[in-house]
RNA sequence: GGUAGGAUACUCAAGUGGCCAACGAGGGCAGACUGUAAAUCUGCUGGCUUACGCCUCCGAAGGUUCGAAUCCUUCUCCUACCA
């Protein structure tokens, strides 16, 4: 299969520039092709999952995939789909957040085939050593200052009075460009591919590369991904939800999926699985058939939680949920109860505040993060919203003492539906 | 530089001396219904407090007043028109 009808089928191909050429061109043999990841933060997101896994489908069709880290476009600052300036990030941590993304990088294609291994690039290392000078005259001479001004990014930034665009964020587009030109010179780099707010840079590159080299190559950008009720994708309880389980627990990465709004499970399995045509139209049939078992859901987030957590942390993750989500906690046994621990936000509470007279539940919803007041701690208790060890408590001034403790150390405790916290006595 | 207008909670947005912890909408959280979904309905949405109540808060700092988001002064930042 075409890696172009492969991204078709599964909703991921938003645009591309010359669409028959560069199948003709995929078609007459592996192409060699980069997505850029400026190290914004030192975790991915979900967010740049689409990407990065569109990557790993061409390389699992035999093209060769450039992860490019964006040592030096990520210390500017893409103005791209953004409606304020960014606030530049310091060298310590640009160089942190590098070092901390190149390694989720490296997790998800295969480095080591020698067909077609992938290659992990880092642009600091091409744009760092060029003056600025020689940047002016050798790259900035080849772009029209009128067509920069006419991109999205740049014209909708113009176009708001209040924040305005700083010449620094107006070059981004120089300096992604230069690594396309740079790639195709030095690795015969034919595409670029990123999300569909990339496309003015990509072209940008293209242009770029043609006037440079006289080669012709190639963009192809990836739906943004959305929310059927319209809320942006990938965020969760206010945060975003990222690759790296110290900032979102295993546990919490698996819980993100399988709470996916039901209209978009199917789609999402299209995006972010590498299951096939047939078995996600079997998952399909299942959904509708009976929308309550969720089965799709389960295969969308053991899938991905799988592919960037490993069989073993989901596993557990998923134990955690079926305890969780299973019942009541009569006859859970200590060894099954530890799964939970740790899965869900655990917090330690010294013996000594316990006291006499136990500890009062406020206090200790309040120590477990799961409320953010005392006084709101007592309104979600009045409202029922609390539960011990998953039994309503709508006291609010009930003491827990180690009495209360399953094992005498946990105490597990629940506001809402689905928001789990364990205090572990020491 | 001049003139006019503006700045209110997570966001938008009412409020022009006491009834204001501040209308309303959105968002968020919780409850009911469910399937850890959606839609719908209900409650909550500054902090402390069992409660009475207390404290903090309407761009910043001062002032007037028994009493200020509201009036006055200065300052900061925005917007519009003029130069």
């Amino acid at each position: 299969m075409n890696i172009l009808d492969e991204l078709r089928w599964r909703g991921l191909l938003a645009d591309c520039t010359d669409a028959e050429a560069l199948v003709q061109r995929t078609n007459a043999g592996p192409i060699t092709l980069y997505c850029g990841f400026d190290p914004t933060s030192d975790s991915l997101h979900v967010g740049n999952l689409v990407p990065l896994l569109a990557l790993r489908r061409f390389q699992l069709l035999g093209h060769r995939p450039i992860p490019l880290a964006g040592g030096a476009t990520g210390s500017i600052g893409d103005p791209s789909g953004r409606s304020t300036e960014r606030q530049l990030l310091t060298h310590e941590v640009l160089d942190h957040n590098i070092s901390r993304v190149k390694e989720q990088l490296k997790r998800l294609l295969d480095f080591e085939t020698t067909v077609n291994p992938a290659v992990l690039l880092d642009n600091s290392t091409w744009t760092a050593p060029v003056s600025f000078l020689d940047f002016l005259r050798d790259i900035g001479k080849h772009f029209s200052v009128n067509q920069m001004v006419a991109k999205e990014s740049v014209r909708a930034r113009m176009e708001d009075r209040e924040s305005g665009i700083s010449y620094t964020e107006f070059s981004y587009m120089l300096l992604q460009a230069f690594d396309f030109y740079v790639l195709c010179r030095d690795q015969k780099c034919e595409l670029q591919i990123g999300g569909s707010d990339q496309w003015g840079n990509i072209t940008a590159g293209i242009d770029l590369t043609r006037r440079k080299l006289g080669q012709t190559v190639y963009g192809l950008t990836l739906p943004l991904i959305t929310n059927s009720d319209g809320t942006k994708f990938g965020k969760s309880l206010g945060g975003a939800v990222y690759l790296d389980p110290t900032r979102t627990s295993v546990y919490k990465f698996y819980q993100f999926w399988i709470r996916s709004d039901d209209r978009d499970v199917i789609r999402y399995l299209k995006f972010f699985t590498f299951l096939n045509e047939a078995e996600i139209a079997e998952l399909e049939k299942q959904h509708t058939e009976n929308p309550g078992a969720r089965t799709a859901h389960k295969a969308l987030a053991k899938s991905v939680t799988e592919m960037i957590h490993g069989p073993d942390a989901t596993a557990e993750a998923l134990r955690a949920s079926d305890i969780l989500f299973g019942g009541d906690l009569e006859g859970v046994s200590e060894a099954t109860f530890n799964e939970i621990v740790g899965e869900v936000p655990t917090k330690d509470l010294p013996a000594s505040e316990l006291g006499d007279g136990g500890k009062g539940i406020t206090e200790l919803l309040l120590h477990s993060g799961l409320c953010a007041s005392k006084g709101q701690a007592r309104k979600d208790v009045e409202g029922g919203g609390v539960y011990v060890n998953n039994i309503r408590e709508t006291n609010f001034q009930r003491s827990l003492t180690a009495a209360d403790f399953l094992f005498g150390k946990h105490l597990l405790l629940r506001k809402g539906k689905r928001n789990y916290a364990v205090l572990t006595l020491r």
